[in-house]
DNA sequence: GACAATTTAATTGTGTGCAATATAATTTCT
DNA sequence: AGAAATTATATTGCACACAATTAAATTGTC
């Protein structure tokens, strides 16, 4: 084994330690929302309609970073669900409209407790919470422009 | 829509900002990972594997948090990378030691320059990543803590 | 106005995570 | 010793994530 500690021991790496923290995270969150009859990537996708109201699959995906392979099935389950609706947009046919229904608004009610909840399971005060949740929503941003995607970092050739 | 703030909204649910940088991250080590046939739980598999040697599955997935019908799978592919070697324990048949072959230890070399690469990527001094990793371990305990497993909330009834 | 390039979402295939179950080996209890 | 309980891993099934591809609609260009 390795007496020495490395650079690349597990618990010094960033990376393992926000990979571990998420998953306990989605573990704590497991039970709660089981109530709600959500998992957690539906519970984030709920909270982003709550909040923002009706929104097509591209600003969701934006959001949530995550695209279309994620989130059109995961959509289709919320609206077996019966708690959205989806719907090609009338002014551009490519697009699609998330919509939450009646029992998707209602639905908020319910989970309204929720983050008071783990608030306790953390055993932190809002103050440490807030600055946590800072300090990784810079990291995501800064990691988020690093990598851009590809994006245009390659224009496209005339062949 | 809300034009109102509310405990709910989106971007101030540290769940959410955990979620999102551990997907950010995981994207940021995807293009590097890629130059060692990795992927990312693949690589956290190893690291752990470079620091403590051989080890059992069960303690694999104490480590990282995961369990067996996570880690099983997973470690067939590294071995069918020829990076590790899976085998019966001769003491207690039901384990399973998982052993770093030679190309399983050589690949450290290459991995040895990826902490630099993504601290660089990050945009972050080393104080603050290092400040920033104890806290998100221990959220993860207390979280771990908080929800430790079922276990042996429900002892067993004898009927 | 036609046609190429772009945009948007859906589909396909691979690799996780995890609950529930199965299987086999070991330990405990009597 | 033998049955029951426990432990360690594997298997199965479902739900993400995401790369790559597809399909359809829109925009841009000439």
């Amino acid at each position: 084994m390795n007496a020495k500690s490395s650079l690349l021991d597990l618990d010094r790496q960033l990376c393992f330690a926000l990979y571990a923290a998420s998953l306990a995270m989605t573990k704590a969150y497991k039970p709660i929302l089981a109530e709600l009859g959500l998992t957690y990537p539906q519970y984030l996708v709920m909270l982003a309609l709550w909040q923002h109201g009706s929104q097509r699959v591209g600003e969701l995906g934006e959001r949530l970073g995550l695209d279309s392979g994620t989130l059109t099935p995961l959509a289709k389950r919320l609206q077996a669900l019966g708690l959205i609706e989806r719907e090609r947009s009338a002014v551009d046919e490519r697009q699609v409209e998330i919509t939450l229904t009646a029992a998707g608004q209602q639905l908020r009610a319910r989970a309204e407790p929720i983050p008071l909840c783990v608030m306790q399971l953390t055993g932190c005060q809002l103050p440490q919470l807030e600055s946590l949740t800072r300090e990784l929503k810079d990291l995501r941003h800064q990691l988020a422009s690093a990598y851009p995607a590809e994006a245009n970092l390659f224009p496209p050739l005339k062949t």
